[in-house]
DNA sequence: TATCAGTTTAGAACGATTCTAATGTATTGA
DNA sequence: TCAATACATTAGAATCGTTCTAAACTGATA
């Protein structure tokens, strides 16, 4: 695809092979949470002969460029999201499952942050039960 | 500390000589984050000779018993929390230091959850900027 | 106080991730 | 166009937090 060359260059990244073929997936207008192990067994049904290192390479240059935002949920894993945007989850442990919440939610009640520091973001986890 | 003993044993743990010291260390009446290696480094310094190995053990032991909470927080370490009441953090990537939030807060405009699931608990972690 | 289940320990093993260094490839500019 | 080179990919080694193993030890019990 023309549009990913484009979008990794205006990304100052190389268009190489296998991160058109990682982007290409990614982005390909549907959200997703991925691990290392999930796109890589995504990319083996795919018959896309991509090193495991350079899966792991790609998720951190995507990140790095701000195209993957990185989660790291009550769990052993890095969850990289798609979605970029503030959002929040769902969690379902059972599942080892991610879910998001793109509704706008307030969060009430919140002190004041500790002497000299600022309030960056806030990230809410609903866990689930089943 | 016979106090210590004795709770140890109401939760079905043997109060062997590390398990107090551990106890009595976590247990002091002042809530603690600790991880594995925050705790072995304070427990060097008391010059309590316990092997990393049953550091894990105890901190998992506890945890199992619910003495203890486990925290996966946008980070690469387990921390335990001694507050096992439902509450919820700020988080200082920079200092990489986690601090109560024990007033209670409420989220509003919560979606529904997927079908077939419940909310079990919801999670808020506020990131502070510096 | 002997027995035994439960505990501790050093060190090996494990698993996710990162590093190394050799090979390959996209970009550039002559 | 093509040579030079800066950047990417790769297999496999290394790393690091954590768990496992199996031998030695200890608290509980009778």
């Amino acid at each position: 695809m023309k549009d990913i060359k484009h979008f990794l260059r205006q990304n100052s990244l190389r268009p190489t092979k296998q991160r058109v073929i990682i982007a290409n997936y990614l982005f390909d207008g549907v959200n997703k949470h991925v691990t290392a192990e999930t796109l890589s067994n995504k990319l083996l049904k795919m018959k896309a002969g991509i090193s495991l290192a350079t899966i792991y390479n790609t998720l951190n240059d995507f990140y790095e460029k701000g195209l993957l935002k990185k989660l790291m949920i009550n769990s052993e894993r890095i969850y990289f999201d798609t979605n970029t945007e503030h959002h929040h989850h769902f969690y379902s442990k059972k599942d080892q499952k991610l879910i998001d919440i793109n509704v706008d939610m307030k969060v009430s009640g919140l002190p004041k942050p500790p002497k000299n520091k600022k309030i960056n973001k806030i990230e809410v986890l609903v866990h689930l039960d089943n």
